[in-house]
Parts: C-alpha cells; structure tokens; sequence
DNA sequence: AACCACTTCAACCGCTTTTGG
DNA sequence: CCCAAAAGCGGTTGAAGTGGT
C-alpha cells in the first residue's frame, strides 16, 4: 500500500561512501548528468563497466565494480552528490559574514534550509542546519533569543541576561525593518500587481524582498555603517526598543500586514508591530529611514565577537 | 594510556511536494 | 482529474573525532 520505497532492492549499501563509490558517482554525472536517481546507480556501475577501463585487470575489476560498485539507492546518490560530491560547494568553515546571513535569514525564513543555502553559494542546505544546531542555536540561546522566533525570553529563559539585549533588540529591529519594507513594497506595487488590500505574501515573498532593491539596501548599509559599532554584549544595559515592537498590529496606510509569514515556526510568531513609525502613508518614507537605521545598530563590519564572547560564556 | 563525555557532520528516514502518464 | 513515482526537504541518528580527567 502507499509507495514504493526508492530502493527496496535488499542488499544496498547503507553508510559512508567510499572513494570508489564517489568516483563511480562523479564520473557517470560529469558525463550524464545525473537523469533519474532512481536509475542512476546501475547505469553508473554499467557505464563504468563498459567504458572505463585502465588496467588489463579491468574487465574483471569492472565486473567487480558493477556488482559492488555502487549498491546505493538513487536518494542515497542524490544526496551524495548535492551534499559532498558537486563541483560548486565551498568546503570549510563558515565565515563571520556567512554566520551573520544565516542568523538573518532565519530570522526571515525559518528553518527552510534549502530556501536558506540558495542564498549562500557553494553551502548545502544540510551544512546550514549542521552550522544551525550546532553552533548559531546555542549562541542564541546563551544571548537569551529563542532560536524559534528570535525573541527574547520573556521569563525563566536559559540565562538571566537583559531582556533587551542588543543582539536580540537587532532581531526586533530586524523584523521591524523587513515588515516595513514589506509594506512598502506593497504600496509600490513592486512584486505584485494585484490590490494591496488583497496582499497575501507567497511563502518565498521574503526571499525575494532579501534579494530585492530594499533587501540589497539593508546589506549594503549594514556593510558600510561603522559609528557606534559596540559590542552588544558591552551594551547589554542600554536602553531598550524591541519592548516596544511586539503585541502592535501595524497598520500602513490602508494596507493591513499582520505577521504574515511563511510556512514555517514563525507561523505562531505573536509579533506584530507598532504603527508608531509608519502609520500614515505620509509618514512611510521617514519611517522606513528609521528602519533602516535601526537595522543598522548591529554589529557590523564583521563585528561577530559577541558571538564569541557567548562562546566563552558557555565554556564557563 | 585508558576511559568517558561531548561535539561535529555525513548520511539516513520519513513526510511533503512535484511531475508525468 | 487522479494516482503513483520521483524528487525535495527537514528532522534525526550515529560513527568518528576531540578534549578532559
């Protein structure tokens, strides 16, 4: 009943991949390409069989290979390929930029990996989980910001640090910016050419923000702010803003945005915001420069090291 | 040197979405 | 339009590596 598995053959090899099995694999998808996965794993031992011969043993070493070759199914070979084996991947470790653009787009997207690692080149949307929940998780939670909604904790949090702290008053700041962009892309009609009033983002509306000219804004102005570039962590007592962003609807001109997101945990994010900066149509440029501005009280110009200091915090 | 605890990351599992007949 | 197969995706696992005692 149901599907059939992607490979039901008994006897596949299961495990770590072997430097035969990539070479099988990398050969047959540089001259192939890869075509159907399912099917990929025999004709890979195949062409390897036929065409591939180097030594006089090969006829027999091919004979080998193709019955013990490459015993994988076609998902384990997909996997292969697009997590290890292909060309284009960066290898090693992640950047202080990299780090950073993945905190923000997690902001944005949630835990829609492949969604996240399209904007990253070279890094595979399994990496980006890896870096995820080994690393940039943790240091959320040690900075007290729920890694699920890039809130901060309310009470009772993993730590006792600020409400408010820099860092997590960023991720307010933010979400404020990217809410604010959003509408006015809306009224500007910029994405869609149906009535604002009926705007209902696609689930990958803020990727295309991300990529759009107000996205491109915020990473160019994030990249060339240097003023009042603290350490969050050194700025843990100064005042607060993000109390004041969340449980407000926003209401732009007479375009409505709630809390509209896509498909992922922030579906039950509570944040909406306050209609404080941009609640006038008037009023829309002058608040989006606030935005702006306010995105840009983060640490910038590589300026990761309350991240490290978080890392210190937890080795303590 | 041996043991244990912890971390990392490649790979698997199973569910959802897309595609094609 | 329906259904099955294939592909894509995110969560989870477990072997290998590392550091501490």
């Amino acid at each position: 009943m149901g599907r059939t598995p992607c490979c039901e053959r008994k006897g596949l090899k299961k495990g770590p991949w072997g430097p035969e099995e990539d070479e099988i694999l990398i050969n047959y998808i540089n001259k192939h390409g890869h075509g159907s996965w399912r099917s990929l794993p025999k004709l890979a031992a195949l062409w390897k069989f036929l065409f591939c011969r180097v030594s006089p043993l090969q006829p027999i070493k091919g004979l080998i290979s193709t019955l013990t070759g490459l015993r994988r199914c076609g998902k384990s070979c997909r996997l292969r390929w697009t997590n290890y084996l292909r060309p284009d991947i960066k290898r090693g470790p992640f950047t202080l930029d990299e780090e950073k653009l993945v905190i923000q787009l997690h902001a944005i997207l949630g835990n829609r990996w492949a969604a996240i690692a399209s904007q990253l080149p070279g890094r595979t949307d399994n990496e980006i989980k890896n870096l995820w929940n080994t690393h940039l998780k943790k240091r959320l939670l040690c900075m007290g910001v729920d890694p699920l909604t890039h809130e901060p904790f309310t009470s009772g949090g993993p730590t006792t640090r600020p409400r408010s702290s820099p860092a997590t008053r960023h991720m307010a700041q933010w979400e404020s910016a990217r809410l604010e962009a959003e509408a006015r892309l809306s009224k500007e009609s910029l994405f869609f050419n149906s009535p604002p009033t009926s705007v209902k983002p696609d689930p990958d509306f803020f990727l295309r923000l991300w990529n759009s000219e107000v996205g491109e804004s915020f990473r160019k102005l994030n990249g060339e702010a240097k003023a009042d570039c603290r350490s969050p962590i050194s700025q843990a007592s100064s005042s607060t803003k993000c109390g004041s962003v969340s449980g407000v609807t926003i209401d732009v001109g007479s375009i409505a945005v709630g809390s509209s997101t896509p498909k992922s945990s922030r579906t039950e994010d509570p944040i909406m915001f306050d209609a404080s900066f941009s609640s006038s149509s008037n009023e829309s440029e002058d608040s989006s420069d606030t935005a702006l501005q306010l995105l840009l009280d983060f640490p910038i110009n590589n300026d990761m090291s309350f991240l490290e200091d978080v890392d210190t915090y937890a080795t303590r």
